[in-house]
DNA sequence: CGACTGAGCGA
DNA sequence: TATCGCTCAGTCGG
């Protein structure tokens, strides 16, 4: 315990705690609107609020390390080597931490050439000489030799930071079975793993406590060495080199020459309107209320703001319902409770008020023709529950804001999308929850009045904090496309579990033989699915040269092999890829046919916060990634079929929409009269980059710029072309700049829209979709030219996205009197079911909704084909 | 049983 | 050392 009268001065290892408080904490549910990751400061300002709240320290200090050239590194190289790397996530978080720490009148000290442990050390001595009563914050093991009578330890346990043990000197005798001060002897028998020290072999904790016990000191150790037996004893002998150092190595210097006085460090009070600034930025709002109340000046701490109290949730009768749908403008929470696919109960709420209703015949008439106005409805994760509505035969309109979808417009990095998350972030408030640790729950948390009003609240918040051109991408674009997903989900594709059957019998079969050739080429038979023994047989027993390296060893993966076999000509490698794509198939086929439902049609589910560019995902099963490029993938295709009662599968895609969208932005003139000329694109290019006529640009020719065009969309380099190419590096760079010559705007564009993105942290697509960027200004090469290539791609892959959505809503809204249907969105493509008779009016509309979604300085071109099924359909 | 890895399909 | 996705089988450790 530390006595009252004296002052007591509290001292930090602030890398350590910030880096076990970024292994504590998940990385991904804690970022800022710029993206940059904040999980190691939130945990640390956490730790350190509870340390200043329980200890009262008067004065404190936080050391962190400069970089790892320290003396110790100067002796003995392989000092720290051999861990992992540090985490991506985790950079930028300590010069932030230490803007807090600044922020709250806190002493930061660093020392070049030394580790945050020796400025603890020395503080600590100096405290001690100055009648301070030391506490010593670490996660270092080597702190335990601090500690004294008037130093005590406190240690982080292994579960993370929330936990500190405190090692006063009997705590450090009960655990470790010696004095503090000895402590370093027996890490220096015992090595150190995570400083890359060994120790003696077969020397533990036990075995080092029990010689210090015996000879009473390391030297004494070291000198009776010849006498202990056995082999620990030998390993002793053999390592008495490396004791000697770990021994040099693990003693903290207590005498830096640190020019700041102790009295510097007492605790004063933070500068709330500094502490205000650094934690909106990092956008910690709980964590400001609780530093400021451990050490604000006071009166500028905020009142405490009243919470609203979720209002009570009256049940309602259809009667009753009446009265709350008399204001068409009031924007109401709604949430369904979904049970089997339909809907069970409802929630309604207004900002004051909430209510709920069972699903029966009499509310849903009560409620029909407010569902199908357009009365504000704000819901969150709307698609599941208007399919429920839909499925129970109710018109929905009127889904004006989306909680979930407005949270990822804000922040399209965030994994964790829950309403729970979004009311702990925007409201800093609590959703109910079911408690997890009940096995069968007596309550199920939020009821769906209640969701409702939190859902209508937290909506508005999220919305507040849009800049005004993602709030138009919000309602004028992610809102009418949820209501066209949700009846294209309801509808699904139909596919012939007969055609797909049959394939899948063939495959399989074929897969077999060529499975037992490829056993007999190599004498034995594997597993041809496992990479570990495919490197076995591959690197092992038939002595092939080496491929790439991956994490686990060498790769195995299609281009490789297909290199192996130019270079070697070995048969196995053969079989092998044809074993691969005929399995491939064959598992596409499978779980494709096993998704098929009982109306004979398959139901994807599409993400619609699932990217980070603004794209649609497909999932369960993935229906935009069903193959398409050799004969039998194409068979695949042929098993989706028009279905029964209708005419004709209509599948219409924007042909070269990236490189469309590429000539707008840039407006590069070659690329736009290219366009606009209407010829074929990377005719009309190679005949430009290789000074031909567009009529003698040969196959080859044509190849290589599109495999330009493409790549320039990614961020492509010399070595990737080359690499794509199957060519020289060289011929590769000769071939950019030959194409830069041509159309240098695409390059200048290119390059000023990574600069724009790197000064405003983001990206935007052509109607304002924004995509953050922190690692453009990383000082980590990798990270930053990842996230380089990344910027490149955003605004043009999110801006193709952002057009096919706005045809899409506009196609389902116009076939709304009609039978057709829209089914699938396969990123540039849609495939929509014709029914008899309305073939003509359904390709007008699929055709002008597509060319006419945007404004662009070049033509949006439409390709539309006509079949009995998916591969048919296709042009 | 869940997490991770390698591999491969699409735009 | 090309962007964005999803799913599968094999593997490993709790």
């Amino acid at each position: 315990m530390t006595d009252p009268t004296k002052p007591t001065l509290l001292v930090v290892d602030g890398h350590s705690l910030a880096f076990r408080a970024f292994f504590a904490l998940p990385v991904d549910s804690f970022q800022n609107r710029e993206g940059q990751h904040t999980n190691g400061i939130h945990g640390f300002l956490s730790m350190f609020i509870n340390l200043l709240k329980n200890e009262k320290p008067t004065h404190v200090a936080v050391a962190f390390d400069v970089s790892d050239k320290t003396f110790r590194k100067a002796e003995y190289p392989e000092y720290k080597e051999g861990r992992s790397e540090t985490p991506a996530e985790f950079a930028g978080q300590i010069p932030l931490l230490k803007q807090c720490l600044e922020a709250m009148n806190i002493t930061v000290l660093e020392k070049d050439g030394f580790e945050a442990d020796d400025i603890l050390a020395t503080l600590a001595r100096r405290g001690v000489e100055e009648g301070y009563d030391v506490l010593v914050c670490s996660g270092d093991r080597d702190s335990i030799q601090l500690v004294n009578q008037h130093v005590t330890l406190l240690y982080p346990s292994v579960q993370g930071v929330s936990q500190l043990k405190r090692y006063d000197p009997p705590a450090v005798e009960e655990r470790y079975g010696i004095p503090p001060h000895q402590y370093p002897d027996v890490a220096a028998l015992v090595g150190e793993k995570a400083d890359n020290l060994p120790g003696v072999p077969k020397v533990g904790e036990k075995t080092a406590v029990k010689w210090l016990t015996q000879f009473g000191s390391l030297d004494a150790i070291i000198e009776g060495a010849d006498g202990i037996k056995g082999v620990v004893g030998q390993n002793l002998r053999d390592h008495l080199d490396d004791v000697r150092r770990n021994r040099r190595l693990n003693r903290l210097l207590d005498d830096l020459d640190i020019p700041v006085d102790l009295d510097r460090m007492e605790v004063t009070g933070a500068d709330d309107q500094a502490v205000r600034d650094i934690f909106s930025q990092l956008e910690f709002r709980s964590l400001l209320k609780r530093v400021l109340d451990a050490m604000g000046s006071g009166d500028a701490t905020e009142p405490d703001v009243e919470r609203p109290v979720a209002p009570a949730v009256v049940e309602l009768d259809a009667e009753a319902l009446a009265g709350w749908f008399t204001d068409p403008q009031a924007p109401i929470g709604l949430t369904v409770s979904v049970q089997d696919g339909l809907p069970a109960r409802l929630g309604l709420a207004t900002a004051d008020a909430a209510v709920e209703v069972p699903w029966n015949a009499a509310t849903q008439q009560a409620t029909a023709s407010w569902f199908a106005g357009d009365a504000p409805k704000v819901m969150c994760d709307a698609k599941t529950q208007v399919k429920a509505l839909r499925r129970a035969g109710v018109d929905v309109r009127g889904v004006t804001n989306d909680a979930l979808i407005a949270g990822w417009i804000a922040r399209p990095a965030l994994p964790d999308k829950s309403l729970a998350h979004l009311v702990t972030r925007y409201l800093d408030e609590k959703l109910p929850e079911a408690d997890p640790n009940q096995l069968v729950p007596e309550n199920d948390g939020a009821t769906p009045g209640q969701l409702a009003w939190y859902t209508l609240r937290v909506a508005e918040a999220v919305v507040a904090e849009l800049p005004e051109r993602s709030r138009e991408v919000l309602f004028d674009i992610e809102m009418p496309t949820l209501l066209a997903l949700a009846d294209m989900e309801l509808v699904g594709v139909a596919v012939s579990h007969e055609k797909l059957s049959g394939l899948r019998t063939e495959l399989r079969e074929r897969a077999a033989t060529i499975a037992q050739q490829a056993y007999a080429e190599i004498g034995r038979e594997v597993n041809l699915g496992s990479p570990k023994q495919l490197q076995q047989v591959l690197f092992e027993e038939l002595d092939l040269p080496k491929t790439r390296k991956t994490k686990t060893g060498y790769t195995t993966d299609a281009g490789a092999l297909a290199d192996l076999q130019v270079k070697t000509g070995h048969p196995f490698l053969g079989q092998l890829l044809a074993h691969r794509e005929v399995t491939k198939l064959a598992q596409i086929i499978e779980s494709l046919d096993g998704a098929i439902a009982e109306d004979a049609r398959v139901h994807t589910t599409y993400l619609q916060t699932g990217s980070q560019t603004g794209r649609l995902s497909s999932t369960d099963p993935n229906l935009q990634n069903i193959p398409v490029r050799t004969e039998e993938s194409r068979r695949i295709r042929a098993a989706f079929e028009v279905g029964e009662g209708y005419e004709a599968l209509l599948t219409a895609d924007y042909s070269q929409i990236e490189m469309r969208i590429m000539a707008h932005l840039s407006a590069d003139p070659g690329l736009v009269e290219a366009f606009r000329a209407g010829e074929d694109l990377h005719r009309y290019v190679g005949a430009q980059v290789f000074g031909v006529e567009p009529a003698d640009v040969s196959s080859e020719m044509r190849g290589k710029v599109k495999a330009m065009s493409y790549g320039l969309v990614y961020g492509l380099s010399a070595f990737g072309l080359a690499k794509q190419l199957g060519i020289e590096q060289k011929e590769a760079k000769q071939l950019m700049l030959g194409y830069f010559e041509r159309f240098g705007a695409v390059r200048d564009y290119l390059r000023a829209s990574v600069e724009q993105a790197r000064e405003d942290g983001y990206t935007e697509t052509i109607f304002g979709r924004r995509r953050p960027f922190p690692d453009l200004t990383s000082p980590n090469r990798v990270l930053r030219e990842n996230a380089e290539r990344a910027a490149l791609n955003a605004p043009i892959q999110g801006s193709a996205a952002d057009i096919m959505k706005i045809a899409l809503f506009r196609i389902h809204e116009d076939l709304r009197p009609l039978a057709s249907r829209l089914l699938l969105q396969i990123h540039d493509e849609v495939v929509v079911e014709v029914a008899h008779g309305e073939w003509d009016q359904v390709e007008k509309i699929v055709r002008e909704r597509m060319s006419q979604a945007a404004d662009l300085v070049v033509p949006l071109a439409v390709q539309v084909g006509r079949g009995a099924d998916w591969n048919e359909a296709a042009h």
